[in-house]
DNA sequence: ATAGACATGTAAGGGGTTACATGATTTA
DNA sequence: TAAATCATGTAACCCCTTACATGTCTAT
């Protein structure tokens, strides 16, 4: 099994959604360490059915078609936690600023204190993202509303993305200061 | 054009090399935000030669076969500087520790802190890794073997490399306090 | 009425990793 | 003599993103 599905079979555990649901889960929660459109989704869930790792309650919705509420089996539930158990490999990145990063030495300083600018306004509105699940997350568990194994799974991921953030965007500003430092001293 | 070839190009302004060259290159001082391997790297170089952005000398080597040491146009040159003015995209990661994380709360905290331990000792290699990058530019800067351009690129991604495996260990660190007081708590 | 969110899927194409293919030279 | 490093490439396969396909409900 891929990585996407395991973090799809993790999401299941900590409550029963839908592959609208997962794939909304992905986009503003996951995307941090892990992405998947609805391509990888669905075949994903009818893949968990097969292999008995989960199962599907039909539920009407508010508003459009019937929705696929999946909940993780135990047997779902066992295949998740073998492998979460063993060690994992190391984090991959691609980070387009970085490869343009290695031309600011041939800009000119005022474009790439404009590049630096705007990173650091991506960075600061997903730290912002983060800091606002956190609030809501910790906001859930004083009111009892989630599972205790899912606050934890979250908090950790939750404070990852918010150090991240905050790292990215101290390096925007330590990398400003260093190219207005080297044109100056140049 | 692929971020990945944005990458060589930006590595061949620095300084001519060969596939191979760049090849170790992505491995040792680029792995951090973008990789490739000689699949990706001899057709792009081929690529660039036919699109006039690089061209190659045939130089013997101390062993092994004959090397093709590739550098950039004044186009290819051209063609890099116009798309690192350009602003970039957010960066993605893919990263297995945090998909485990989810799990956390299920696991039993002494397997979770061991875990954690071993995460904590590949960032702090990596850390020292990147730190001794840091160290053999600054040498290579004082003793003027490197241009400045190439100095500036360098320095500001190894500069991400560092923050972002600092940020890394403390994460480590951090979830391994919050798991063992949550235990402690419940 | 039109745009946006809700909701489930499939198909095709591009990009990237892994394995293959070959061969010289040095070090243990 | 076996393993590691040097050195250049190709081929096949897998994964993943993008586009396609369809339809309802709500808000502007």
């Amino acid at each position: 099994m891929k990585m996407k599905e395991y973090a799809m079979l993790a999401a299941l555990a900590h409550s029963p959604r839908s592959g609208y649901d997962l794939n909304k889960w992905f986009d503003r929660a996951a995307s941090h360490f892990c992405s998947a459109g609805y391509s990888s989704v669905y075949p994903a869930l009818a893949l968990f059915e097969r292999e008995g790792l989960a199962v599907h309650d039909t539920v009407a919705s508010d508003r459009g078609p019937e929705r696929k509420v999946y909940s993780l089996t135990d047997k779902g539930r066992g295949v998740l936690l073998e492998w979460a158990g063993e060690p994992a490999g190391a984090p991959e990145t691609r980070d387009e600023q970085l490869v343009k990063a290695l031309s600011f030495g041939m800009l000119p300083v005022e474009t790439v204190r404009g590049l630096l600018e705007e990173a650091r306004e991506l960075h600061r509105q997903k730290l912002a993202h983060y800091e606002e699940l956190e609030r809501k997350l910790e906001e859930q568990r004083e009111s009892g509303e989630i599972p205790h194994q899912a606050y934890v799974g979250t908090k950790l991921t939750l404070m990852r993305g918010i150090g991240a953030e905050e790292s990215y965007v101290r390096w925007c500003e330590d990398a400003t200061s260093f190219v207005t430092d080297a044109a100056a001293g140049t």
